[in-house]
DNA sequence: GATCTTTACGCCATGCGTAACGATA
DNA sequence: TATCGTTACGCATGGCGTAAAGATC
């Protein structure tokens, strides 16, 4: 059994669809069901239980994937920040985000910071009215933004995470009770006004027609950064599209409302091509490991931190 | 870079001879060549110094070494635990020993609980007054003898540790205080009769013959097993060959000393061919894994047993 | 010159994709 | 019939051994 055949049974025993483990992986399906019967054979035992409709973890591959899991992700670590301290990756990362999408690549940072010890990261605040000028000033690194990017002398890198598009308006709204809107609701009430923005990069959050093509009125008051936005919002003075993780962290008063029939956004790291570091680069190989997060990530991982300071504070207790 | 390639790295960090890592791999030189310098190329650093008179670990490797261990560790012990457990691996194995061998043993059984967690083992005293009438009345699954053995029942298996060839004698004895001896000398003072035992594995600890050619004789005090040899030896009674490992463990009045021109002695293990089970196979696989152990690295392991408990015993001060 | 590591070269095992097949809802 | 897992088959990458060369004492 090599590491290439744990991965794969490590990715399947996540996903537990050969499908989806054959894309993330960039193999064929054929080669998922090779490889996994391959190790079971070795085994000696099913690791899997599936149909064509169902896969799940026999007992045995649940308790080998908990080793395995361990083992595979202290060799690449290992291997990874050897690599890093061979090619000396030290020094100040800049990885600049706006408002809470910062706490969406948390994640990579930790496994980016786990694998380059020597490294400082510093995530310094920007804005969308100006969400290239950080990296032209050379005043951050990397960014993170929505996607697509198109500037020429940007590259735009692996995407860190995925949110439904959605609606923040005030607790009074009428829409605010809704557990989602449709895109044409959504037109009739949006009222905020970006400013001046690179208009093709705009229009992913801010789209200027609806699906059926009727036009979106861009008027409302004026905002620069996403904190003057939610502060707008609670007062009831604007209405605006915003990432659907926006309603984990939004302030009282604001309410954040799924639109059901717009594609995800798409948040993705961003660099200057010609100021490419090894630091940048080992970022994105972090982000690339890490894979894109998804809210119901997000959202499992405050679960699991949250049952984590529980059972401390128990036994705390416990020994008091 | 696949567990192959880590499995070779530890190896050479281990043994630090292309060499000898070759051998132990069954795998040729060259081959240890080019996948060291497959990694290095990949991590992109030095991981070995190395002249053709010495190789040494880099900082970065000893680096990785470190990281890789733990993680290769894990992996091995999480494939082998799930194929016992697919096996059904699972009972009680019952481990023969002589004396003090079962303490030469105890790395092979930790290894084995743990690969085995359902498994029980037991390790009754065997005595070399009979040493394979265990196996055939069924009071043992494997026992651990010198080797070699040659009984057509009988399978030969890994072999466990190898100590120097050395002599019991009592505190007051003219060589007790002698750093080694030779052959010749051991003939001269030898005094013992074990009794009617298996004439050929008798003449590996026992040799009837010095190396020169010259009769060794066989008499003295009758004794069956290692308890009573190494009283009447205290009592000054007995001067008998024995493994030099009895010399860490060995009572007050006893004095083990080396002898320096007679080969290693090899303890293997041993089971009744007909009678292998799963079990025993997995034993012998986790001696394999293990590899044969000699007194240096007892030695180091009790060293290091002792600072752990030291450290413990601080810490509990401490708290304290 | 003996010992130890590296390089050169060729073989073939095996990882992998494509395509056809089978099963299930 | 659409979706998903398995089997059959063929190609090529790369692991590996043999043999010779290079380095160091």
């Amino acid at each position: 059994v090599e590491l290439r055949d744990i991965e794969i049974f490590l990715m399947l025993a996540q996903e537990l669809h050969f499908g989806r483990t054959a894309e993330r992986l960039h193999v064929s399906q054929a080669r998922v069901s090779q490889a996994i019967k391959k190790q079971e054979r070795q085994i000696g035992g099913g690791l899997f239980e599936r149909t064509s409709r169902n896969v799940t973890l026999t007992p045995l591959g649940a308790q080998l994937r908990d080793d395995l899991r361990v083992g595979y992700d202290t060799i690449q670590t290992g291997l990874t920040r050897a690599s890093g301290v061979a090619r000396g990756v030290t020094g100040t990362l800049r990885v600049g985000a706006m408002g809470f999408d910062s706490l969406l690549v948390l994640d990579v940072v930790d496994r980016f910071r786990s694998c380059n010890p020597e490294c400082d990261v510093e995530i310094p605040e920007i804005h969308f009215s100006d969400p290239f000028g950080p990296l032209r000033r050379d005043e951050a690194d990397i960014v993170v933004l929505w996607r697509p990017i198109r500037e020429p002398d940007l590259t735009e890198g692996p995407v860190v995470f995925k949110v439904r598009h959605a609606m923040a308006v005030s607790a009074n709204h009428g829409l605010a009770d809704r557990a989602s809107v449709s895109m044409d609701e959504y037109a009739d009430h949006v009222a905020v006004d970006p400013g001046a923005v690179t208009e093709y990069w705009l229009e992913t959050m801010l789209p200027s027609r609806t699906l059926s093509g009727r036009l979106i009125p861009r008027r409302g008051p004026r905002v620069r950064t996403v904190h003057e936005l939610l502060t707008l919002v609670a007062a009831g003075k604007c209405v605006s599209p915003i990432g659907e993780h926006a309603g984990t962290f939004a302030p009282p008063g604001v309410v954040v409302v799924p639109i059901h029939d717009a594609p995800l956004l798409e948040w993705a790291l961003v660099w200057r091509t010609d100021a490419e570091t090894p630091l940048i680069h080992a970022f994105t190989q972090a982000a690339r490991n890490v894979g894109p997060s998804t809210l119901h990530d997000l959202v499992g991982k405050a679960d699991q931190d949250v049952n984590v300071a529980t059972d401390m504070q128990e036994l705390g207790n416990g020994a008091a």
